[in-house]
DNA sequence: CGATCATCTGACAGCGCTGTCAGGCTGCAG
DNA sequence: CTGCAGCCTGACAGCGCTGTCAGATGATCG
């Protein structure tokens, strides 16, 4: 789709500069040059080290040192040489190098989530992001495309790359690999689903009191036959969504509460399937509990397909996660603020770093219901 | 507010902030009753170096490094007994030593991105990380919020930490001090918007093209008093959309062609301001161009106060910048394929890095016109 | 006047790993 | 038996920086 650019030439970057236009059919054009391969010609001279600033300066490497990490105890004429001749040679300090000598950890932080191109997750790493850097901490995410094997070979990566701290989404069973850098002190943070195997400080929703809170608003509409399509049952956080969903259904006298129950929906594609499949049913449900923001989405498009026209859905829906647009969209979620759940991880990680004997903790993230329509169609018995 | 989690966390406040929640006797299905039991294991014996392999194994330093790196010339039985001697101590691999004393770059890649919360970087991050993991290279992502000077900060602390290349989306409008970097042969690339003062790989969407087809699918329909609702004009992406807005009008004959011109419009609140404003002008426009996802939800919030039931609006609105949920709602835009737009910009790093000579190359992704309704409320003159 | 102290500076030894190079060993041809 | 590859292995010197410690200087004090 990358089309070689030539009727709008005249959105050219002003000032002249660009050149070359690459372009081609989509995903399968990488850029292969003609030209062999070669390794890092570095082009011009060395990076200034700070052996050369030091010598530059004419002073020793030590001092060169001192003054670039802002250390006392250093003329103030030293210093200005120093400072004058980074300045000149363009001197950029080597960082790993800093942090291999200080013997430890970085100042970097390992985010492993599910998928960054889920707003959810984007949210997440934002709130991180915002914590961390009140403390000079810097973020790398990755995402584990809520693969198991994936994740556990990211985790490995970060940690080889010493990071200071891991925030981790978890998407496994076993996270007994970590146990052992938990062991070593390195700070680990499990979000949005706990760790198995494993005793860390965590950050959750809750997702029970969630549930109850949509499901028990349903009842009150007059809904009995309320169904709830779920992600995959790997999942923690569905798991306990389902839980209770079933429990409270059979708290207030339903029977077979777990009817209507779906698991799999792992997109919006499929969720929009499944909803569809629940409404074609002989004795359909007249209420939709969906288990996250794909899954919402997905049943929005099912609720669509069905009724076309404009005139409200007749069919109840509560989403889990509350998302942009849902309030155009009338949509009743069940939401709680995510970037405050980043937030909450990084602290907990910060001060892990800071007290290594802390004994894990637990955060949860209350939630609320956001009433704005759907959730409100009347049922049955109302 | 501390508050101690007990069965379910039926206590927790109905809104506010989160409730830390020390876990105490927590509920069963999370942590494993025995906390006490385990006197802090943390920070407990050293890290194991490769030399405590080596030594463990009984070889060298240097032959434990080529076992663990899989290099050739090493006798089967070594090689097991170093993997053995690893296996057993725990042993992690120093990346941070290893790029080091590889006397380079690390296999890390920045992204310096404008709001990670948007979810349009977020595909952008997605798409670069996909490509780079192809390449064994990791993407560490920051946020600038649209800030020259953090943007520089964060330019620098990735270039200390030596990354292996850098994909950035410049809020400044001055690049010079990426200069010495690009002359050292760092890999930088500009995504979304052409960098200034610098020349070096880019990629960036045909902001004219898709703005030429908006406003020519408006004037189609009837529309002559046309809108545009923009961003803060020192974006260079909002300076081509509305420059090619102006021009593409005037070229129709339009008179006064950038009456309705508006930026500023910096979030989506602004934005409905904005477009509330247009709106109640004794002359409204009767058609809207918005500038970009952020500004499009503001509008459509406006459009939505404006028409509180559910009649169709008056107003014809066509987004620049698809968005999840667009079809549910209709709304006409000007999209283009963020993922891939990532996995270019990816792609032009990695063969930079593999060969510095090329000289700067640009990659226009094309837009295309998604029709949904919104941009089809005929105008007056239709 | 020498002793004491605070301030400033530099030599040096690593951080944990890899590249280089020299050396040991085996097998096989001459 | 010598010579020469070919395969393994290990010493050693850094990568660029920081921590430690000792030395140098001048100021202060008994």
């Amino acid at each position: 789709m990358m089309v070689v650019q030539g009727e709008h030439a005249d959105m050219l970057p002003p000032g002249g500069a660009p050149v070359t236009t690459v372009a081609g059919p989509a995903a399968a054009t990488r850029v292969a040059p003609d030209a062999v391969a070669r390794p890092h010609a570095g082009r011009g001279g060395r990076r200034p080290t700070l052996a050369s600033v030091a010598e530059a300066a004419g002073v020793s490497l030590k001092t060169a040192s001192r003054v670039l990490n802002d250390e006392p105890n250093v003329a103030p004429q030293t210093r200005a040489k120093v400072q004058e001749a980074a300045q000149r040679l363009g001197f950029r300090r080597n960082a790993v190098a800093a942090d291999l000598a200080r013997g430890g950890s970085s100042r970097l932080v390992g985010f492993v989530t599910g998928d960054l191109a889920n707003p959810f997750y984007s949210a997440l790493a934002s709130g991180i992001e915002r914590e961390l850097r009140h403390h000079g901490l810097q973020l790398i995410t990755t995402s584990s495309d809520e693969e198991p094997e994936r994740e556990r070979t990211l985790t490995e990566a970060l940690v080889e790359r010493r990071v200071g701290a891991l925030v981790v989404t978890p998407t496994s069973t076993d996270h007994s690999s970590l146990r052992r850098e938990l062991d070593d002190g390195l700070p680990v943070v499990f979000i949005d689903r706990p760790a198995q195997g494993v005793e860390a400080d965590t950050v959750v929703i809750d997702n029970r009191g969630g549930v109850r809170d949509a499901v028990t608003h349903l009842l009150a509409h007059g809904h009995r036959r309320i169904a709830l399509v779920g992600d995959v049952s790997r999942l923690w956080t569905f798991q306990e969504r389902r839980d209770e969903f079933v429990a409270t259904l059979r708290a207030a006298g339903v029977e077979d509460p777990a009817r209507y129950v779906r698991d799999g929906a792992h997109d919006a594609d499929l969720a929009r399937a499944f909803v569809t499949e629940l409404l074609a049913l002989p004795e359909p449900p007249t209420a939709l509990v969906t288990a996250n923001n794909k899954i919402t989405v997905g049943a929005l498009h099912a609720l669509r397909d069905r009724v076309s026209g404009g005139e409200a859905p007749d069919v109840a829906l509560v989403g889990f996660d509350d998302f942009e647009l849902a309030d155009l969209l009338h949509v009743t979620v069940v939401g709680y603020d995510v970037v405050e759940m980043g937030r909450q991880a990084a602290a907990l990680a910060v001060s892990r770093a800071e007290n290594p004997e802390l004994a894990p903790r637990l955060v949860v993230v209350p939630t609320r219901l956001v009433v704005r329509g759907t959730g409100e169609v009347p049922g049955p018995g109302a």
